[in-house]
RNA sequence: GCGCGGGUGGCGAAAUUGGUAGACGCGUUAGUCUUAGGAACUAAUAGGGUAACCUGUGGAGGUUCAAGUCCUCUCCCGCGCACCA
């Protein structure tokens, strides 16, 4: 029966007790129980509270509770990653100190986390503000530069103009902007200090494999790492000197008909004496680097380059000199920033050759290993004798001719044509056209696949299997002769569609065309090697490390990833801790010189340069310690840094002389389960993975991999299905929805809208009105107990066993459902007393406040989120009547109720007699499928 | 271009993993209550048809007694990467 309540103070009330109480602190770790990390990400405290913390933090919560109930002792932290822009950006706006903004910021988002009554373990809190948090970001950070980890790093940075400040590689969009801002990075040459992320992108790419993740996540962090295994060569230059280059292709190496330097490689600079062009290769170098970024990525404009006159290179394999040219679409920043360019067998490379008409060798050919199987029942029957060598296209419709035997047991699909002789030359391929179908007027598209097999075609191991080799693509001009003249009887002669006759036939690499040697087509797949000398006929895997041993090059990979920058030219943030001598050498500063306290006497308007150098404090700080003429670092760091370890401070968060005791990571690491969004996929959810990796390989954690487990939720959309901002006026404000109709509601009603993975889904101001009708009609439902109720504890234990399976697989929307469906069996059918507060006890993770008050109105002291979750009773989760579906000749025609166990004959008996079954049992009865609680197909 | 996900009512979505497609909720329609509310309850709600029935999970084929689910091809959408050698 609904009822409604008031949720408002029910709500103020619990949250309360539950503060008062402590009943979600985890205190110290208790080994009767199992342990189960949940994490979420920590907020930034804007002083806001939105609803999609609502979404990260509420929904969770579930699981959270869940977990308890279950018996687990779960570790459920919330904390702030309080450094940062928008708190400097807002005191600048409003003349404030950022650190009391942030702190006025933290007290009121407390306060609207407590609105969520969620469990969260408030006892293990920390911000990253915090000078007894920073000052082992800065300890850490120590320890990175004796291992060179961290260091003052040379180069080309990215420079936000929004943000005043450099940011990481990470942090810029696939547009050019700013992730923060939306500003179009600038580049810049500037020193940094930088992280070296890269010496392990192997480990971070390797060590992905085991983990317990979604596979979409994984490969996203792979594909960011991107690495490729290749092998770098060296090339010797007519000046004495030599090149390196990577590639991906050793195979080719003979088809390197140039090379390609970056206009920055450190060669062309030197070499000014030997260019004769050089006026005309600076020009162009200078023309490169004004080009932005967007500019040099179009992939569709045309190539441009220079050649370097007056340097050669030699090819090694081959000992021909070629020449040297210089354009943009080789990166200095990649791989060796030079290039080996073999324009037959790259896309970029032939484009370049053809503009600048350089020779095109061809080394390699594609294999041609097209299995043919004909059509169904392959284990049945011996194969196919003849196949595909002729396939001639219809004149204009695109259609393929293909011949069809029909033997009883299974067709055979041919090419027309076939029974070739092994030759392969042009000419006798239209002799036997002419032959065989008397076709005159042809033209040949593809030519003859040549092959270290020769022609022909074999049978594989698999018998009904046919490997073919060569084939030939004939295309005819005129239709004059009719294909019916092939026609034997046994045989017939159709046109086919070419997507049926990919559906007849698979083959591999008919993607890449027809054949391998068509006139300027340039080949990038791997093959049969050719015109490479003694490597001619084997295959590309095998001839890569051949060729490679033979030019002394060596077999090595190089990534995508770049080293992580994290100097920040801004004042909120963790004080970089490196002091400099007179000379101007960095050093680290001593641990018991940490905290190295932010200083407070700043004026931090950004204006490009370090706030912290106009701080007289740090400068009399810095000489007072480490003597006269020394000078402290200016910069501070990246806020991702803060966020790569506070997973660890959550376990012993007091804890003054390490990051976190080993003893308390054992026993809660690792973390079990990490909710958060998808845009940390390569920023946050990598550098922390890489953190842990360091502190791992310097004995201060006890896990190479941080998370087991992650999930990423998707996005609360507006209303009208659009992003929400203020800008389309469709920004859902929770606290208006939580004091209207509660918190219960609205926490359940964001896990209602659709799984938790993945997808992102529009506020319904209605769905959340039904939400609200569901917990009403529960509050009413003490109303409906009775003694006896018909088959509700049946109903009941399968809806615990449904809940509790969705909500471990995270689809709180099918366990809400469920409970749904059992609320309105009950207001049909009544419920006993001890059901009633059964119900109470699944319903407790989704709506805490509401089922706590139910629980005491009850008659019950010990609070409900102390009790255990209830257990299904197997034994009355099985049906002794189930409604079977009924079909005749595969259409459903009806159902009937039986047991489980009935026998056929029983079940066929009922279907006799079932309306809307009968009147279709005119025939006889040829075959009975019977699957006893699942169908019954009767065959007439 | 490459790599991952997805396409099911008017909407968000379910479907025991090959066995009654559309659970649950929203919305809509009709009705009930001396009823004016952003209330509750009852019933209907994939489409077509008076009906019996027919058609339906992006499209085309296939396998099967049986396909949203498996296979082949194809179209569209979202995300990641992309002159990365």
């Amino acid at each position: 029966m609904h009822k409604k309540f008031d949720s408002g103070e029910i709500e103020k009330k619990w949250q309360q007790i539950w503060e008062e109480e402590g009943i979600y602190n985890v205190g110290e770790r208790d080994n009767s129980k199992e342990k189960e990390y949940v994490l979420v990400e920590w907020p930034y405290p804007s002083g806001n509270l939105h609803i999609g913390h609502w979404y990260a933090f509420a929904v969770p919560d579930i699981y959270v509770r869940y977990k308890r109930m279950m018996g687990k002792q779960v570790l459920y932290p919330m904390g702030f990653d309080a450094f940062g822009l928008p708190a400097e950006n807002a005191a600048i706006k409003r003349n404030l100190d950022p650190k009391a903004w942030t702190n006025d910021n933290i007290a009121f988002m407390k306060t609207q986390l407590a609105s969520m009554g969620n469990a969260f373990s408030w006892d293990k809190t920390t911000s990253s503000t915090d000078a007894d948090y920073y000052k082992w970001t800065q300890w850490m950070f120590t320890e990175f530069f004796r291992k060179d980890i961290a260091y003052r790093g040379k180069g080309i940075v990215n420079w936000c103009p929004g943000c005043n400040t450099v940011i990481a590689n990470e942090q810029v969009l696939s547009d050019g902007t700013c992730e923060r801002s939306g500003d179009v990075i600038e580049k810049r040459e500037m020193p940094q200090w930088m992280l070296r992320i890269t010496k392990y992108a192997d480990r971070l790419t390797d060590d992905l494999d085991p983990l317990d993740w979604p596979e979409h996540i994984k490969e996203a962090q792979r594909q960011w790492i991107g690495r490729s295994n290749g092998a770098t060569l060296d090339f010797k230059l007519s000046t004495g000197e030599s090149v390196t280059v990577f590639t991906t292709r050793p195979d080719t190496l003979y088809g390197a008909t140039y090379l390609v330097l970056a206009p920055e490689h450190p060669l062309v600079a030197q070499n000014e004496a030997n260019i004769s062009n050089y006026a005309e290769v600076a020009d162009y170098v200078a023309l490169a680097k004004q080009k932005d970024e967007q500019d040099r990525l179009d992939t569709t404009k045309e190539k441009t380059g220079v050649k370097l006159e007056g340097v050669t290179a030699t090819n090694p394999a081959l000992g021909e000199e070629i020449p040297i040219y210089i354009s943009d679409y080789v990166l200095a920043s990649y791989g060796t920033g030079a290039i080996m360019a073999v324009p037959a067998h790259d896309e970029r490379d032939g484009a370049f050759a053809k503009k600048f008409s350089i020779p095109v060798k061809q080394v390699v050919a594609e294999k041609i290993v097209f299995t043919g199987i004909s059509a169904p029942k392959p284990e049945k029957e011996t194969l196919v004798r003849e196949c595909v060598d002729l396939m001639i296209e219809h004149p204009t419709n695109g259609q393929f001719l293909v011949q069809k035997e029909v033997d009883g047991t299974h067709t055979h699909i041919h090419f027309v044509g076939g029974g070739t002789d092994g030759e392969s030359q042009v000419v006798a391929i239209g002799r036997e056209l002419e032959e065989e179908t008397g076709f005159t007027e042809y033209e040949i598209i593809g030519d003859v696949v040549t092959t270290s097999q020769g022609h022909g075609y074999r049978h594989t191991k698999d018998k009904n299997q046919l490997t073919i080799s060569s084939f030939y693509h004939i295309k005819l001009k005129s239709l004059d002769q009719k294909p019916s003249e092939l026609e034997d009887g046994k045989h017939t002669i159709e046109w086919v569609d070419k997507s049926e006759v990919k559906n007849l036939l698979t083959w591999e690499g008919h993607q890449k065309g027809w054949a391998a040697f068509t006139e300027g087509q340039i080949f990038t797949g791997t093959g049969v090697i050719i015109n490479s000398g003694e490597f001619d006929g084997l295959d590309s895997e095998t001839a890569k490390e051949k060729i490679v041993e033979k030019v002394g090059g060596k077999m090595s990979s190089t990534y995508r990833l770049r080293d992580w920058s994290i100097g920040r030219q801004r004042y909120w943030g963790v004080p970089i801790p490196i002091v400099y001598d007179p000379e101007g050498n960095a050093h680290p500063i001593p641990k018991e010189h940490l905290p190295w306290h932010l200083p407070e006497d700043v004026d931090f308007k950004p204006t490009g340069v370090a706030p912290l150098a106009k701080s007289e404090e740090l400068k009399k700080r810095t000489e007072s310690i480490f003597g006269a003429g020394w000078t402290p670092e200016v910069e501070t760091m990246d806020t991702f840094v803060d966020s790569s370890w506070y997973f660890l401070r959550y376990l012993d968060n007091k804890n003054s002389e390490e990051i976190a005791s080993l003893a308390h990571q054992k026993d809660w690491m690792p973390i079990d389960i990490y909710f958060g969004g998808a845009e940390h996929t390569t920023m946050h959810l990598l550098y922390s993975r890489f953190w842990q990796k360091v502190l791992f390989d310097l004995g201060l954690v006890t896990e190479n991999e941080p998370y087991r487990r992650r999930l990423n939720r998707g996005l609360i959309l507006g209303p009208d299905g659009n992003k929400m901002s203020k800008s389309k006026g469709n920004v859902i404000d929770p606290d208006e929805h939580v004091k209207r109709v509660g918190a219960d509601t609205v926490k359940m009603y964001l896990a209602f809208m659709g799984p938790y993975e993945g997808s992102n889904y529009p506020f319904d101001l209605g769905g959340i009105a039904g939400v609200r009708r569901f917990l009403e009609r529960v509050n009413g439902l003490s109303e409906h107990i009775v003694d006896v109720a018909f088959d509700t504890d049946k109903l009941l234990h399968k809806t615990i066993k449904k809940v509790s399976e969705d909500i471990t697989t995270f689809k709180f929307n099918t366990a809400i459902s469920a409970m749904m469906m059992f609320v309105n069996h009950v207001e049909k059918n009544g419920i006993t007393t001890g059901d009633y507060e059964t119900f109470l006890r699944v319903l407790a993770p989704f709506a805490p406040h509401l089922t706590a008050e139910l629980w005491v109105a009850a008659g019950k002291t010990e609070s409900i989120h102390l009790t255990k979750f209830p257990e299904a009773d197997e034994s009355l989760i099985v049906d002794d009547i189930v409604t079977i579906a009924v079909q005749v000749n595969g259409k459903m025609r009806g159902t009937i109720a039986v047991s489980p166990e009935a026998s056929e004959a029983e079940a066929l008996e009922a279907a006799r007699h079932s309306e809307g079954v009968e009147k279709y049992l005119t025939g006889e009865i040829r075959k009975v499928i019977y699957v006893p609680g699942k169908i019954l197909n009767l065959i007439v």
